[in-house]
This record gives C-alpha cells, sequence and structure tokens, in this order.
DNA sequence: ACCTGAACACCGTTCAAGT
DNA sequence: ACCTGAACACCGTTCAAGT
C-alpha cells in the first residue's frame, strides 16, 4: 500500500517515545516491537527502517530517559548549602517519593548490555553528588566515598524493597533519622567503642 | 515414539534444577522451556504433563532456592554473641562476597508474581536477623527497625551497583568502617549536632 | 525516503495419540 | 503414568516490492 495511507509519517522520536511508556509499563520485556507497531499503527517492518534492531531502540529510549531525568534534576539541589539539609531535602524528594516507573525498569536490568551503559553514566553523577554532601560536611575523601556509596545503594534497595507489598510492610515512615546517622561526624563515638572492645 | 527410548523417565525436580541453573546463567528469561527440554533430551510437550506452565516451573525454582538458600545461611551466624561482631562478619561472608547468581536474577523481578512471594519471605527472614542486632545492641524497637531496613536495602542496592562495571569501579575495598557506622549507638553525638543549628 | 506484506525462526501452550 | 508430534499464536528479523 502508499506511504502510511492519509497517516503521519513516523520518526525514530515516535518509535523511542512509545518504548518509554512501554519500558515504565511493563519493563524491558514489554518493549516488543510487534505491540509497539499495533499501538503506533504501523508495520513491524516499518520500524526497521528507523532501528537496526529492537536492542538499538531500546539504548535510544534510555539515552533520552537519561536527559531528561537525571541532567535536571541536580542543579536545584546541589543549590542548598548546608550539607545535611541538602540531604534531607534529598530524602524527601527523591527517597521518600515513588521512584521514576522508567527508572525502576532500567534499575532491574543494570547487566543488560543496552541498559548497562547510560544506567552507568546516571550513577556517576548522583555518586558525584552525594560525594560533595559529605566532603562538605569535612569528612576526608575515603569517609565521603564510602557514605555516598552507602546512601546510594540504600536508596536503590529502599525503593527495591517497596516494589514487593510484602516487604513494602518493614519500611519506615520517615527516613529523617537515617540523615542523622548518616551525617554523624564526630569520630569520638567510635572511637570510643573501639577502644571499650 | 515409546517413553523415552531407553532415556529415564524425568520427574518435576529434574525440571525444576534445570530452571534453577538457566535462571542462574540468564535469568528468568532464560527459563525457556524449549531450552530447557533440548537440555533434558525430551519435547516441550512432556513439560506440560509435570507443570501447568512456565509459570509454574518458575515458582517451584523459587522455592527451591529459599530453601536451600537463606533457611541454612542464618543459624551459624546467629551464634556470635557480639552484637557488632555479628554484622561484622555479616558484612565479610555475604556483603564483601559475591552474591549467589539465582538471588541476583530473583532480585531483579522483585513484583513479577512467580517470585515476590519466595523472596518476601526471605527478605523477611533476613529483616528479622538484622533486627535482632541492633536490638541487641541496645536500641529502641523503632530505631532497630529502621536501621535493619537501612542495612538490608544497602545490601541489595551494593550487589546492584556491583554488577555494572563502570558503577563497581566506586565500591570501597572494605566495608568495616560502615558497620562502625551503622553501631553507633550513642545519641550524644547528634543531640549535639542538632543543637548547634 | 518511508512503508507494506510475506516469509522464517523461536518459543509458549494445547491436545490427540502413543506406550 | 509419562511422553511424542503436530498444530497454533506471538514476536523478532529480513527483504523484495511498493509509493
Amino acid at each position: 500500500m502508499a506511504s502510511r495511507a492519509g497517516r503521519r509519517l513516523l520518526t525514530r522520536d515516535d518509535w523511542t517515545r512509545a518504548a518509554l511508556e512501554a519500558l515504565a509499563e511493563g519493563g524491558v520485556t514489554a518493549v516488543s516491537v510487534e505491540r509497539l507497531a499495533k499501538k503506533l499503527g504501523a508495520t513491524r517492518g516499518s520500524f526497521y527502517w528507523h532501528f537496526r534492531d529492537r536492542g538499538e531502540l531500546i539504548e535510544a529510549a534510555v539515552a533520552r530517559w537519561e536527559r531528561e531525568n537525571t541532567i535536571e534534576l541536580i542543579p536545584p539541589a546541589e543549590a542548598i548549602g548546608d550539607p545535611v539539609e541538602r540531604l534531607r531535602h534529598l530524602f524527601r524528594e527523591v527517597y521518600e517519593r515513588e521512584v521514576d516507573a522508567v527508572e525502576l525498569a532500567l534499575a532491574s536490568a543494570p547487566d543488560e548490555p543496552l541498559v548497562a551503559p547510560g544506567l552507568a553514566r546516571v550513577v556517576r553523577m548522583r555518586l558525584d553528588f552525594l560525594r560533595r554532601i559529605f566532603s562538605d560536611l569535612g569528612l576526608p575523601d575515603a569517609e565521603a566515598d564510602e557514605r555516598a556509596w552507602l546512601a546510594y545503594a540504600f536508596y536503590i534497595g529502599h525503593h527495591q524493597l517497596g516494589r514487593n507489598p510484602a516487604t513494602r510492610a518493614s519500611r519506615p515512615g520517615r527516613l529523617d533519622p537515617l540523615v542523622e546517622l548518616l551525617t554523624v561526624t564526630n569520630s569520638r563515638d567510635r572511637d570510643q567503642r573501639r577502644d571499650a572492645r
């Protein structure tokens, strides 16, 4: 038949947007060329004019998520001067809220070759942000690195545990007490405890 | 043709074991009836005599992992009297080691209906174990709950971050300093900091 | 340049028929 | 009781042919 019989021609972007929607709704497996084609009113064959294969589509979707998501989230948070307040803000805005569905889908496949590079870039930006908090708090670099790692790994696990209704039940209501713990700087306590052993 | 032409008859257990191997090697998607049938030298039709569908197979594999894995890991660790030592032991044996491949595969699909119930049972046992550490340390219940959650969420994120070669680079070498932080009990520090604001 | 339609491979599922 | 073999549906991929 002729060029889309009245319908608008599709762009690479149309397919990518549709892929992100599918990703959010059903994870990586839901990104099916056949289903997207049906949704967009095209044939699967059409897809292969815009993309080499399904993998290239997923890569494009990840890249788009990366741009729209992490890049513009960091600057406003960075503006908060007091590092403890900055972490508290982060916990309220990012830890205690429901996490974006696309992120959940991607975080579930951290070692898929299609997902790994984009995800790694995002993780690095966020770890840097956290490291700066603990540096500003006066911790030496090695300790700031450790705490950033702890805080970010906690972020991942916190949201992953929240996905399972049965385990979500154990989730603490507010995370402020954990901010207190994570920002302890006085080394006296730890020294004391070590000496007492 | 006749009953397996010389070959041994297959049991439900044979299929389940093969499913666990596939799970470890390639995650949930790798558990394919067709591939398992080929590996076991049977037809796909044979599979459906033992199981209702692919989902039932995955459930059976999860249940087996649950038994073989968490149940017998807890008692030896529970024997350590000093709670700080108990946590340090846990970090060395469970956090710093590579995590079992099946667990990684399952943790990546925490909200799949086939995986969720078994995974939730395991999580509950482990959270209880952690809670006891912090209770024995003298923390009130609410605080023990929070720290157990923090410690377990960290466990998940720590291993997930370790799967991506690019992010694994930021991983701290030893986790002992984090044990120190997680077991801080003196509330003086936190009070002091709060007063200083 | 962008798309269709038919073809093939892979795999989940069903089921009648075999032993 | 346990299995085969053929059939069907779903979906990724290719490609010749259309406009």
